[in-house]
DNA sequence: AAATAAACTAACCAAAAGGTCAATTTATAT
DNA sequence: ATATAAATTGACCTTTTGGTTAGTTTATTT
């Protein structure tokens, strides 16, 4: 019992950390978010913070941990018994719901990989690498046997994670483009329908 | 004469700065960025560095500006008369060159729109703005006279613009995993061609 | 209720960083 | 040659910021 409590100011603070931290390393970068502005955005003393979080790079390391995980889930999976068209359209609304729905997530994830900073470990650089890789192996599976027509995996893998992505990382310019202050859920199904029809025939899967 | 010289002091000054500068902030972004660390790399001591400019910002709208510029100068455009299949294979390749020989360009721009910060001005903002709604306006003239199938130009933009930047903006993940440490002149050929065979098809431009 | 542990916080401190200044050196003009 | 303007630079100042500490309050255990 007492353990349970502990554990829930501890949590619910923490969580309060995380996602003010979040914010902040989004709007401001790695080093322009101040543990002070954390701090403030999470109505806490900066102190507090720093009771719970050693110091700013530790509470970047779980802010990052923790979006590359949700990120991770919310793509789905490629596997070969979809086979390419299900598979691909299965992925692509995946990928757009994320994007739409936490493009904060998205771009924690850009902003380390074209900084190529040293926050991201080893272990998830190999992560991501092996993942292209594998992904890539299913689809010449589905070239090999003539389940698609033959186009470069890899540079399909980019062009599916880039495409999708993009509606995420730029979202402002995107939004300031359509005219709108935020997307709505028929902005989900209008892109996701698009991108969906364009890639698969341009797999050579649709006429 | 002495308008001469004494104008390349100050030109060939400032042009060291601003190499020193855009790799600086592509590196560390705005906040982490250091007048110190730009002196350095300049090999110039920081007060010479304010000499010329007279604070950070100023150095990081410089080299934005000429950032831009370059940028702009090259993926060169689209126009009306080229048609939709030549007007696309122009841009991709112009799009292409420009990401694989200047991706410091592009991240710094992308940067600039995932943090959707102040330095960008109006002026560039409505720029863009006006870019991709002025080319969607020319695509939708190729779809009602029949040159082109029925594509959202709107999104045709975005994902072409996404799709060739991404080389430029995440080279590190992507040269990770290609298993390379730098691009090599047939890869710009190979993502070109890739992505323009690709595109076209999904514009029901190409068999 | 007393004791103990967890949570919280104001006040500090030291280092880093942006920026100024006054003085010196170098280049240019007359 | 001399005067003037441009360029350079070390030393310095101020603010910001990450992080510490010591002490207080609140929650938990017995």
């Amino acid at each position: 019992m007492q353990q349970k409590q502990h554990k829930t100011i501890r949590a619910r603070t923490i969580e309060k950390i995380l996602v003010a931290a979040q914010s902040e390393f989004v709007l401001q970068g790695y080093k322009g978010a101040t543990v002070q502005s954390i701090a403030d955005r999470a109505a806490l003393p900066k102190a507090n913070v720093l009771y719970y979080f050693k110091n700013k790079e530790n509470i970047y390391h779980a802010v990052l941990e923790q979006t590359l995980t949700m990120w991770d889930e919310g793509i789905g999976d490629i596997t070969p018994e979809d086979g390419p068209k299900l598979a691909i359209e299965k992925f692509i609304r995946a990928k757009v719901t994320m994007s739409f729905t936490h493009p904060q997530a998205s771009k924690i994830y850009a902003m380390e990989i074209i900084q190529d900073t040293q926050h991201l470990n080893d272990v998830a650089r190999t992560y991501q690498r092996q993942w292209v890789i594998e992904k890539a192996k299913i689809f010449q599976g589905w070239i090999d046997n003539g389940e698609m027509s033959n186009i470069d995996p890899t540079n399909l893998i980019f062009l599916i994670w880039s495409s999708t992505q993009h509606y995420a990382d730029f979202d402002n310019q995107i939004l300031s483009i359509m005219n709108q202050t935020e997307y709505k859920q028929s902005d989900i199904e209008h892109v996701t329908n698009f991108l969906t029809d364009f890639i698969l025939r341009g797999c050579g899967l649709k006429r």
